[in-house]
DNA sequence: AATATATTTAATCAAATGATTAAAATACTT
DNA sequence: AAGTATTTTAATCATTTGATTAAATATATT
């Protein structure tokens, strides 16, 4: 009944079941995973499961935490530093947002299509978005273009890095962008970003 | 044995079915969507499904071709028109994509999805690339950009418009952006996006 | 070693779920 | 109206699936 309070530095079993759930639920979403497909996947029993997690949702909240924190966590340092330049805010978003994505290409689609159905899931949901509108990215926009509501140009740089992941699975199936060519663009455009979103905040 | 073969005009119980198909399947994906729930939100008996459209599977592909089809379908003319300028185009694809999707805001995250998972759902996928490829779109930004792959062009400006809609159930959960001052901000964007997209093709 | 505690396993449950069947109701044809 | 085909319904199946249980094994504690 209590549960493994000893076994700290333990990453055996309880890791190896995480391991293999964050592997499931990304590739197939909550509902298309089967408490089965974890257990087989760590090779574990699965009873261990409901064992160390109580449930199938228990496990996949935590999972979900970890994904939406890296998801939406990673720009937070960048847009919140008041030592660069808004210039400079749009090359390391773009290097550290891309290069991200490259290592978990599925993350997007996993966190965002499973926050639509169970909102509640949603951690830190009201940080995040005062975060950002306190932050000093968001002044700087505001600063440079105060006739634009700085959400549309954060929508369009977080648009510009993300969606090419989403559709990843179309250009994959069609046979139009094999992976290393899409490697390649993701790498290509890391400049074309920062580039791109200074000229938009030029734009008139 | 032999189905409505003859019943042609018969938009009633097959046409509520797959109506019910359409709002249940967006809104929960494949796998979360119950044959029940389909039967239910269009008062119909659940037998009645089977008998229609022979299995669940086979109605997801249904709404799904057309759903496909929307979400990729409808920027074809625009983007194949040779009588129109590139700015023109980008006027036009603004106005058009982000109005039908304020009209469909769950098409995307649905397409994308359920994409991720059965690729073999994808309709008339050697299709879309290679017309796309070819489009008069692609060849007037070749002409004005011979250095960047129109592709990197055709993804920003995919995702601008298509991201913040996957993003609604952030902005709804978290109460950050209400559904009004969304509607209000993809208007806005309607005129921004094609003047970012002028500025980006400009851009050294 | 003996005892207690924690972990793992195999077997099983109960509910959910996609699908089928046989009968009833309705519509159509002659 | 009678007969035939089509549509609809209620009941039921067979699987799948998340979860539990009780026994077995391993690990720690004394």
């Amino acid at each position: 009944m209590a549960k493994a309070k000893i076994t700290v530095a333990d990453t055996s079993t309880e890791e190896k079941i995480k391991e293999a759930a964050r592997k499931v639920f990304l590739r197939k979403g909550y509902s298309a995973t089967r408490t089965r497909d974890i257990a087989e996947e760590s090779g574990i029993n699965l009873a261990l499961l409901n064992y160390y997690f109580r449930s199938k949702e228990k496990l996949f909240h935590i999972v979900m935490e970890e994904k939406f924190q890296k998801l939406f966590g990673t720009i937070v340092p960048i847009l919140m530093d008041d030592t660069t330049t808004l210039e400079k805010k749009f090359e390391l978003f773009a290097i550290t947002y891309i290069r991200m994505l490259s290592e978990n290409p599925d993350l997007p689609l996993f966190v965002l299509s499973e926050l639509r159905n169970n909102a509640e899931h949603m951690v830190s949901k009201n940080d995040l978005m005062k975060l950002l509108q306190s932050s000093n990215f968001v002044k700087q926009l505001k600063e440079k273009r105060p006739d634009i509501n700085p959400l549309q140009f954060l929508m369009s740089l977080l648009g510009m890095s993300i969606f090419p992941f989403i559709m990843q699975p179309v250009f994959s199936a069609t046979n139009a962008v094999s992976p290393q060519a899409f490697k390649a663009l993701m790498e290509e455009r890391i400049a074309l970003i920062p580039k791109w979103a200074k000229a938009m905040i030029k734009a008139k």
